[in-house]
DNA sequence: CGATCGTTTGACGGTGCTCAATCACCGTGG
DNA sequence: CCACGGTGATTGAGCACCGTCAAACGATCG
């Protein structure tokens, strides 16, 4: 039980040593065909020739609040989470911890850190989860033989990159309120899309996760979802949360910064199917809040 | 030829009509070898055999304030900037536009939409800009043809990636200052991987657009640059920055927000070269602000 | 059953958002 | 040449949301 020998070796990429001395497990249970691998990311395997499909690749499982990669750490192995879920987190000097992004199956880990061979983020999951694991070292020779993991890969780093805009706009919200109504919906679609409920979610990290990721304080994430609970659009016992009014969220949702005022910027795609002109909050609280943002109704009512 | 037969399909990928009709130009101009976008991918071509980087790939040029591809148009093509600087831009529904990234040379436009077949963004340019253009058709046989370009590819993605978590870290920051302070830091850094000047910086973007990168307002923009020239961090002039105390202004980037009290996560990389117990921001601004997060403070005294 | 952590709620103070006016800069046209 | 409208940038005033501190409640686990 004492790590004290071996602490000098901190930030090695041993995993075996942080499942042997922290109880931390990343042991290695099984192996799983390619074919298992490109399933969890939604590719279908069913044009073209299958011939590498039978490749096995090595599984791993991390347990709850384990680290699958610190911070810091070569980046000799890529991951695609199977099952569960994680968060990777950036430690920024000063020892404050900033979550970055929460990863489910499918998705894949570490990409972010080939070009400079060292983990940038640490990756801890938020269940006990299971990830493929892809050496460095075969990944080009993998994607040679197989052109379907190829193009798996291509799709899950596109939407990687898409999804970090969606990060962007997740916390260029101004309300509280509205960046915690689009993580809601987020998540919704991300359970959606992963074949679960869309309105019926359970929280996989606290609080605390979820201010990180949306840049306010944790006792503000709480307020929000009693303040959406009040409303009605939500229903959530600690951490199961009931998307009762996908659309009055959706509403809530809205009200970004950065007026399109234009002027001469025609960059507007022609959109045909924008939203009517509708009031940007209602005003149903019980409090009767949320009433700023006249810059919105400015806007809406010029186009009116 | 007439590009009016075509303009029932405005929103296609035919930038000839758009620079025909919008005379916001994006028209080819020359051509350029595959070996050029690899320099400017920041890829030595001195290993391996460079067999196929005489492969000729034309160049677009596109005019301050045009738009090299819209929201919602098809993604048919891939750009490397070559030159210049854009912005990706993303009109969230309502016709307000969220700034997503800044761009610049050897970085990769439109990965991000590859997995849906349509652009999630628009990218303006913010100068007079030059783009390597890859047809999507043929990126994989450019890939296979080319591994240097593979690569080169693979790693600007990564690197994309990356910075994706820099933007993140950029918005979680508090304080409005602290905020302005990492984006000049983060441009600063770019520069100077530019192999420009790390100090002397040129903001190719107005107030507005960097407000809504970091998700605040432009008048705030505006305040804390007058509060960083204040502290003699920086000295500006209109839009010629001048960084005067790089590490002052490091200082004033930090403030983040999550405490990592900690308990007993242990996720902490060893980190021996943290910056030593210190006052958290100089209290010598001439107004005598900023001298919040508490947290900060406890914190630091907690450690030492 | 108790300890620890996560979650919630309250109060207070401050920062940043909105509105508004002013100035600087630029291209156009008189 | 200067007047003029337009955009961008700066500054000020007022207000309220949110961050911090504090305490209480609840849940989970040994």
């Amino acid at each position: 039980m004492n790590p004290v020998t071996t602490a000098h070796i901190v930030g090695s990429n041993d995993r075996q040593f942080w499942s042997a001395t922290r109880r931390r497990l990343v042991p290695v249970t099984e192996q799983a065909r390619l074919a298992d691998m490109l399933h969890v990311m939604q590719l279908d395997t069913h044009h073209g020739e299958p011939e590498n499909l039978s490749t096995m690749l090595p599984v791993w499982c991390v347990r709850k609040d384990a680290a699958l990669f610190h911070e810091g750490s070569p980046t000799d192995t890529l991951y695609v989470v199977r099952s569960g879920s994680l968060k990777c987190v950036k430690s920024s000097e000063d020892g404050y911890h900033q979550v970055l992004s929460f990863v489910g199956p499918g998705e894949v880990l570490g990409f972010e850190s080939l070009h400079r061979g060292k983990h940038r983020t640490s990756a801890i999951a938020l269940e006990v989860s299971t990830v493929f694991a892809i050496p460095v070292q075969s990944l080009g020779s993998l994607r040679q033989q197989s052109p379907l993991f190829d193009e798996a890969l291509q799709n899950a780093i596109s939407r990687q990159l898409d999804s970090a805009g969606d990060m962007a706009e997740l916390m260029a919200a101004v309300a509280a309120d509205a960046r915690l109504a689009r993580f809601l919906i987020w998540l919704s679609a991300r359970m959606a899309a992963a074949g679960q409920s869309a309105h019926r979610l359970r929280l996989r990290m606290c609080r605390r996760d979820i201010a990180s990721l949306l840049g306010v304080a944790h006792e503000t994430v709480s307020r929000s979802f009693t303040n959406l609970a009040d409303e009605g659009l939500v229903q959530v016992l600690n951490r199961d949360v009931d998307i009762l009014d996908a659309e009055g969220l959706r509403l809530r949702a809205r009200c970004t910064r950065g007026v399109a005022d234009d002027g001469a910027a025609p960059i507007c795609v022609p959109q045909a199917k924008v939203a009517p002109p509708r009031v940007p909050a209602k005003p149903r609280a019980s409090t009767a809040r949320l009433n700023w943002f006249p810059n919105v109704e400015a806007s809406e009512s010029a186009t009116a």
